[in-house]
DNA sequence: CAAATAGTGTCTCTAAGACAATATCAC
DNA sequence: GTGATATTGTCTTAGAGACACTATTTG
């Protein structure tokens, strides 16, 4: 028997297979109350969901994702829910990992395959809810309690919704943590969000993955804030601008009219 | 109706849905010829590959691996295969990212999990191939020539396989290949080895992470010959020591035996 | 000119790299 | 004792953090 023989007998079909998914976890930057209107806002890290319309766990606040269509890669499928279910279109779309539980979704066997996308002011303000479902962003906050328990609030206008998980282990890098907690959001995504947010912070220390999220030009103050927002710090500008300096180089423009010393734009720099 | 009858109701196999697997890309330390009865030995970065028995790519060489079964995670999956295939019974596993091109299996629709595991000398000796698959370590060699384009090569004894690698981008910290020349592997597994490399060097400079591959208790010249085969670096012993001592304790153990002065044990220190 | 951010200079401290020197075992 | 690795110490240099200071725009 050649291959080709083997290949037109062989049905992959008479063997179980999951369905697969792609889910987004979409952050995004809120801006809190502005002081005055020369002063910078403040921001604070903010995460995207959507109102589920149908069952399984209707009503309940999910990430956007869905099911993986033949012919298209995972990455494509993250990209076109997104896109479908929020309107957004990323542009950039870092893999995070698998999920494989096998009771993680009630409908069967579904593996999913979860995306962190960060993406900017404009695209937060397109954010447009469709007739089926509503999407919100909602801020997002983190406080670590006794004896591994994490506390994890997202809070949108007057929804709070808050899930407490307990920190398994930390391997390869990764910070693992189970779900104790959660009554408003859908199949284990409490756990996606809760992992993302530090797999998000562990990266971004890296320059050039922040960089990866990032448009092509930027004024140094800008990045920094992004890097101080996603890590939850505060840095100096002085020390932030000597650190980056070998990753960026300098355009000739400058940011105008935000009512003091105007920013030099830089871009990155294609080290090697 | 409730979310209880509609589960009643629901039938998620009327969907396309597609074959999943796990592959391992295992990798081992092979000794180098031996100098001196008292001189230790010098090591490479070797690869397990096993040569496929049937169709498709019979013949061929392959990363093991194969198919979830219902009711299992990737990682149960990938432990298991590697098990049933070679004997070894891994003792780290490290996800490092999903395949789902679509056409990169000729039987159909597959997604694959990669995975990579670290094997110690003992696990290499025991690698057995059963009477229906060979299984053989090969020392791995890279290098980059013009215009992006790199040669993995892969040997193990008279048997050579060379693959010439395009890279494509690096982002979110991963280095991305296309597949240019390539007569002896099965699959795409020449990039996923490719990206595998690339991934378990960037890991690894982390201490944590390296740690999370390795036994319980270690000599810090075994340590640094470890982080020295994989990176393809050689480093200072003194200064070694002073970088890795924050994440290390002492124990009371010494080696001994090795016509030479014998080394205390360590072992990973908990941090926070 | 006042308020805010943009950007520079300098000091200190720590960590990384190079290299020299000493310690200890097995044969 | 010899040959190998194990381990310690010291010098130099690069980088991170703290902080003081200057520069520039818009209302």
């Amino acid at each position: 028997m050649t291959e080709a023989e083997f290949l037109k007998t062989y049905d992959i079909t008479k063997y179980d297979r999951p369905s697969v998914t792609s889910d987004i976890v979409v952050f995004g930057f809120q801006n809190e109350e502005e002081q005055s209107y020369r002063q910078d806002q403040k921001k604070t890290l903010s995460l995207l969901l959507i109102k589920r319309g149908g069952y399984p766990f209707k009503d309940k606040w999910a990430l956007p994702g869905g099911f993986v269509q033949k012919g298209e890669k995972i990455e494509q499928c993250a990209f076109r829910e997104l896109k479908e279910e929020t309107g957004i279109v990323p542009t950039n779309l870092m893999d995070i990992g698998t999920y494989s539980a096998y009771k993680r979704d009630p409908r069967g066997w579904v593996i999913s395959n979860a995306f962190v996308s960060l993406v900017d002011e404009d695209s937060v303000k397109a954010v447009a809810s469709d007739d089926a479902k509503e999407a919100l962003w909602f801020n997002v906050e983190y406080s670590k309690k006794k004896n591994g328990e994490y506390l994890l609030e997202l809070t949108s206008g007057k929804i709070k919704i808050k899930t407490t998980l307990v920190f398994v282990k930390e391997k390869f890098g990764r910070t693992e943590f189970h779900i104790k907690e959660n009554s408003d959001l859908a199949f284990d995504h409490a756990q996606i969000i809760a992992e993302a947010v530090f797999i998000l912070r562990k990266q971004v220390e890296d320059f050039e993955v922040l960089f990866d999220f990032l448009p092509e030009r930027f004024t140094l103050t800008g990045l920094q804030k992004i890097q101080e927002t996603i890590l939850g710090v505060n840095l100096l500008a002085a020390n932030f601008r000597r650190k980056v300096m070998p990753f960026v180089e300098e355009t000739d423009e400058y940011t105008s009219g935000a009512g003091h010393r105007p920013a030099k734009l830089f871009k990155r720099k294609k080290v090697k």
